[in-house]
DNA sequence: CACTAAATGATATACGTCTATCATTATCAC
DNA sequence: GTGATAATGATAGACGTATATCATTTAGTG
């Protein structure tokens, strides 16, 4: 037995074709009678419309704004350039992408951007969040007009959003944990750990940090988290100072960018033992990241595999656009963890420098 | 400017609609001359066949034959009972899923199934890979009818297969060996390891053990691996008498299945101190895993994520079967790793009991 | 040139859906 | 019962492709 067609719902409602056509698609002036039988029919033959038929009908084009932060290299860029790269495979799936770049951290560009988007014409939002009750308003201004809407990388509240495409930053922060612990396991004496972010106001930046706490705070001793701004150069200085400060630090989480800085400081100090110089986890892999573990300046990298990212939030978007119910796995990324020796081949496109 | 269709090509190419069908389809009877053209035009308008609409057309559905080891409870089960899981979605992308249970690491019986799935009609094949002749020859007559060949989590030779999905199992090993590197970071004497595997016979297992090695071999001592058979029982006397007559292993690589036994072994011992004992890495996150790593019997468990890998098989058999060239990453799954403090929450089906 | 075979064109139908139009029927108030 | 309104049915054309049929043109042979 074939799949049934929107004709079978209607024989079996005993209705015409236009009257379930009229039910399946809301176009409204249908008796509660008929309305009910053919949602009965529906219901009963298992009906699911057949969405490339519906599409190809339509002639559909599922036109998507992806608002990314313009930061000059870095993750980021390697986004765009990722999803740049993605052309072809969008065009065949009719999807038409436009990449829009927002000043980074700037609730009111965002926002602005949001409703740009959204009065350009557009049926499907991705947005790299910040948390604000303005970004907030564009959001639900957005979805008010039924436009999907995904986060992608950094979250905002459940309510302002329909998916959220990214890695869990507590897990990840609690992968960080475990992976100093697990580079503790015989050592002597306590740990002293020294965290090192970009900002705790940035949302990722604080789950992270909440997460790698929760699971070291009461195995090892923890420094107050080094701020940096992102800024390689003020993690340089800052981080130079700390590591003079306090001789005795045996590990260290960078859950920040600006890896430059944090590579700078670490080799300005020369290689004594290695044994004894701090484990050192970071996050993203990039150039900057994947050279300091190849010369075993840093020992473990937390990736969130990007490329995954977006072609997942992509797909994310589409479902919603076709009014699929996402099943609850849809934006789940599980980071990927690098060390020296599993280190994944540099892909062929463009490099993508610091972090 | 809209893409160009199949009459655009015609048009452009100067010949009628049919013709340019004709070659499009490769139906032969087509003047040089008009093939020419008509390929000139298709290049310079860029055409490309809408699939969807084709696929509409022709009523298509995607017969695929995803051959399994049958082998009661573990990884295969769970694999099994994804697969199942997975059928709604499988309607909607008009996929007809045909699972056969096969004997585990038999040659001849999987080549009996490939060559039975072949005659019953089928568009594309996914198969867990037995590196043998046989296979090979089997593989190779379903390929000599076009039909698309996937393997799945257990690679057969380059030349057997479109495309293998699946975890690099030598990358892993070295990951593994990575992991193991870092808990000994502190350590002051040498460690000593031991490796656990079902059989070298397994490919995956051999490479894992290879990658492994590599990594490992000039910085740690390394004893000679324990060969299980996958069975726990075995697993449990091997180990139990191994740990006993060399009191100073530092770490264990578990790199096959039969992981109760590998607990019962360490258990087994008692808790003397934690720092003590050797580290534990493993594979296949799945109850028993689960259940260990909470109990801080395992340190470490890698995982190769079946759901992503079935679901990317298919899309692979799909895209091969509309003919489409692969790009080179479509079959890469980087395994997760897990500890104690970042393991994903339990999945809500049913549960999946051993490894 | 005639004759055959090959190549091409023209055209129709189908896939399952969407959208629109127009005619018909049922329903209700008065 | 009349007229207005709401609900329904019937139907046609479109989306881009596949497939088949049949008529027509072209090329090749002797």
């Amino acid at each position: 037995m074939r799949k049934p067609t929107l004709h079978d719902v209607a024989a079996e409602a005993g209705v015409s074709y236009a009257t379930a056509d009229r039910v399946l698609n809301k176009r409204g002036g249908v008796a509660k009678k008929s309305q009910t039988r053919v949602e009965a029919a529906i219901a009963k033959l298992g009906y699911q419309r057949d969405i490339t038929a519906a599409n190809l009908s339509r002639r559909r084009l599922y036109r998507f704004h992806v608002l990314l932060p313009n930061a000059a290299g870095g993750f980021f860029a390697s986004l765009r350039q990722l999803l740049s790269e993605q052309e072809e495979a969008q065009r065949k799936a009719r999807q038409a992408i436009t990449i829009t770049p927002v000043p980074p951290f700037d609730p009111t560009a965002l926002a602005l951007e949001i409703d740009r988007a959204v009065g350009a014409g557009c049926d499907g939002l991705c947005v790299v969040a910040v948390n604000h009750p303005e970004v907030s308003a564009a959001l639900g201004r957005a979805r008010a007009q039924s436009i999907p809407v995904v986060t992608l990388v950094a979250d905002s509240a459940e309510s302002d959003r329909d998916c959220y495409v990214g890695i869990d930053n507590r897990t990840a922060g609690r992968t960080a944990a475990d992976l100093i612990l697990l580079s503790h396991r015989s050592h002597a004496q306590r740990g002293l750990i020294l965290p090192v972010m970009g900002s705790l106001q940035a949302r990722d930046h604080a789950e992270r940090y909440a997460g790698f706490c929760e699971v070291v705070a009461d195995q090892m001793d923890l420094l107050p988290p080094l701020e940096t701004g992102d800024d390689p150069t003020r993690l340089n200085q800052l981080l130079t100072a700390a590591l003079a400060a306090e001789p005795g630090i045996t590990g260290l989480y960078n859950l920040g960018a600006g890896v430059p800085g944090l590579i700078a400081a670490l080799d300005h100090r020369g290689n004594d033992n290695i044994a004894g110089r701090p484990v050192v986890v970071s996050h993203e892999l990039c150039d900057a990241t994947r050279k300091a573990v190849a010369d075993g300046l840093i020992d473990a990298v937390i990736d969130q595999k990007p490329a995954q990212e977006l072609s997942q939030a992509l797909a994310a978007l589409t479902a919603l656009s076709d009014g699929l119910a996402l099943d609850p796995t849809a934006g789940q990324i599980t980071p990927a963890v690098h060390f020296k020796h599993n280190m994944p081949p540099q892909p062929a496109a463009g490099p993508n420098k610091g972090a």
